[in-house]
DNA sequence: TTTGGTACTTTGTGTTGCAAGGTATTGAAA
DNA sequence: TTTCAATACCTTGCAACACAAAGTACCAAA
């Protein structure tokens, strides 16, 4: 059973998601499966069938790369590297979100 | 032609227009064609073709209800005006906000 | 009666989030 | 050796949604 709540959640994060894997990946280099847990840790929960594709389009846009790494158990993992563009685009990110968290408060003086 | 930055301003206003909607007829009831100005005034961009079915959707919800106006030249206006049920939704939207403003900032640290 | 302004509605398209299922690698247990 | 569990990446099918564009309807003034 779902909640009007989860619903509310759900719609809002959209539309942010890609802003937040820019933002953690221009902190550091992460693999999907550790992006899933940092999203998790912010409260900003994704699931696999959201997070793989969303990475792949950041890649086909040149904002993301990747290389693979030897994982110390289990299969090799894909460790996504922000680019230049993808650290442009996030500064766009950042006064597009300033300036919507602006407008909503004004809505709502 | 349409830059990167009209797109990321796109996305992020998805899953906070029904938001803004309820906040605006919180204050005021509101037919269609005032609702687009007032979203325009608040760097809320919308187009006919999303407002409108948003509009029906929150009506089905039982979000809104709507009355029928006779306008001063043209045709009558539907007046849109916010129900019980969409000020509790109202709330629980203020404290998702809230909540991912924050998140975002911790992101963004 | 035609024109222009206002207002509401619908259709078709592309994108995207998500549930569910699938593939592949590794090391340890049976 | 075979099986199992854990880890990790990927794909498919569906539903929701924003948007552009086109359509319908009402009204008053020219």
């Amino acid at each position: 059973m779902e909640s009007a709540t989860d619903n509310v959640r759900s719609q809002m994060r959209k539309g942010v998601l890609e802003y937040c894997i820019l933002s953690i990946l221009s902190q550091k280099e992460a693999y999907a499966s550790s992006l899933l847990e940092e999203l998790k840790a912010a409260n900003m929960l994704v699931v696999e069938g959201t997070l793989y594709p969303l990475l792949i389009r950041q890649k086909n846009q040149g904002l993301l790369s990747y290389r693979w790494e030897e994982s110390p158990q289990g299969p090799p993992r894909k460790y996504y590297v922000i680019t230049d563009k993808g650290r442009a685009q996030l500064s766009e990110m950042d006064a597009a979100w300033q300036e919507m968290v602006e407008s909503i408060a004004a809505l709502r003086k």
